[in-house]
DNA sequence: TCTCCACTGGAATCCAAGGCGG
DNA sequence: CCGCCTTGGATTCCAGTGGAGA
């Protein structure tokens, strides 16, 4: 790459085209590897929609990285396309119940995807109305420009209730909307998350449900190479994607991974100076995947659940033992000062408490009650489930 | 086995931000 | 423009818990 001398700097010596490495690009359909029989399935199960039919509610289950979110969102596209060559307008609004976990704002959130403020002349304001006043525009917004809305809900286990679920899949037959109909696309991490639901939502939501497998070594290495144009050519060692692939297969066959690894291993190549990818960057390319995904979690966390976690990082430090467990009152004296250092009043301890909880429930820490004797009580210890100097790492990154 | 009492966690309440109708 | 309503985060209040020490 040394003979194109430019003003402007020598062209990428590693990357013909990163945008390949995106987990959220999506490819064409034939570049979907070893999802052949869940994309049939799927195009079957919502099929009646692109002549103007109810789709089939449709819950998706599998592991990380198995491509749910991708099938759903190639299918559903396919769909609105193949709907509108028959002159049926087709809507899709995606949904990740992550960070929408309230009903709320669920709801508006479809409602402001699905909405074409131009042609229906309805506002969804981003706050100030009920959430009844959401759900009556979201079906006028359906009835006024779409004949059929589909919903995919991403991470649906995270909604804190399912009133919502009960509205949208019940909304045709409840006479809330007349002119279109609706169809939900549910994607879960969690297997057993249809038994949490009552009988009525269970029944109308999950008329299908899919289990996407983990992808196999195989799999993951035909995906891998799918998303070799991303290099330049030849520069990638022979067992460079072979053994990537072998990592993330024995991680849970997760292909997020595997790709994001593939991704940081031509980084730390070009940071190098090198002009091959070679296999001995793999273990390091593995740690900054780990690192920056624990970042990425940490960094949607609210202000002060990252002072929790930098306090509860500090006293792990100080007692020299980074499985030991602190006690909830020891983590919030650490707090307050780590919230005086950056200039920040810190929240009461009740407050505390819950967003302690919360982070525990994230696997973030790890919680557990214990007595202290008499006079003393009972009490919570906390413990960090990452090492600490991550976390801290994490936290400042974020 | 009983008791003690700091800590837990549910519930009520407050507050800020912001839309809506009059 | 004003009063009223909604949501969601934070605070206040308080009854209940639970496990080591007696």
């Amino acid at each position: 790459m040394s003979e194109s001398e430019s003003f402007f700097g020598d062209p990428d010596p590693i990357f013909a085209d990163k945008e390949l490495l995106r987990v959220s690009h999506l490819p064409e359909g034939d570049r979907i590897i070893g999802r052949d029989q869940e994309l049939q399935k799927l195009a079957n199960a919502i099929k009646d929609a692109q002549r103007g039919g109810t789709p089939n509610n449709v819950l998706i289950y599998g592991k990380t990285g198995t491509g749910k979110s991708l099938c759903s969102k190639y299918i559903t596209r396919d769909l609105t396309q193949a709907a509108a060559d028959n002159g049926i307008k087709v809507g899709v609004a995606y949904v990740d119940c992550f960070q929408e976990s309230t009903e709320t704002q669920t709801v508006r959130t479809i409602a402001q995807a699905l909405n074409d403020p131009v042609q229906t002349d309805i506002t969804v304001p981003h706050t100030g109305v009920s959430t009844s006043d959401y759900y009556r525009r979201l079906w006028d917004i359906l009835d006024a420009r779409l004949d059929v809305g589909l919903v995919i809900l991403d991470e649906i286990d995270k909604l804190e209730d399912d009133n919502v679920l009960m509205q949208l899949s019940r909304a045709a037959e409840a006479g809330k909307v007349t002119e279109s109909t609706l169809g939900v696309i549910g994607i879960s991490n969690k297997i057993r998350y249809k038994d949490s639901l009552n009988e009525r939502v269970k029944s109308s939501l999950s008329e299908r449900d899919f289990v996407f497998p983990p992808y196999d070594a195989n799999q993951l290495r035909e995906i891998l190479r799918s998303r070799a144009d991303a290099f330049r050519e030849g520069i990638l060692d022979e067992d460079l994607i072979p053994k990537v692939a072998a990592l993330a297969a024995k991680e849970h066959g997760d292909a997020r991974k595997a790709i994001d690894i593939l991704r940081y291993a031509g980084e730390i190549a070009d940071e190098h100076g090198d002009d091959t990818v070679r296999v001995e960057y793999v273990d390091e390319a593995h740690d900054r995947e780990e690192q920056a995904r624990l970042s990425e979690l940490i960094a949607k966390q609210p202000e002060h659940s990252k002072y929790l976690l930098q306090a509860l990082s500090l006293q792990v430090q100080e007692a020299h033992d980074d499985n030991s467990a602190i006690p909830t009152k020891d983590v919030y004296s650490m707090y307050e000062l780590v919230c005086e250092r950056n200039g920040v009043d810190p929240l009461k301890m009740r407050r505390v408490r819950d967003l302690l909880s919360e982070l525990a429930f994230l696997s973030l820490i790890e919680q557990e009650r214990k007595g202290r004797g008499k006079g003393k009580g009972a009490h919570t210890v906390n413990q960090l489930v990452d090492e600490p100097e991550v976390v801290v790492e994490a936290c400042k990154s974020a």
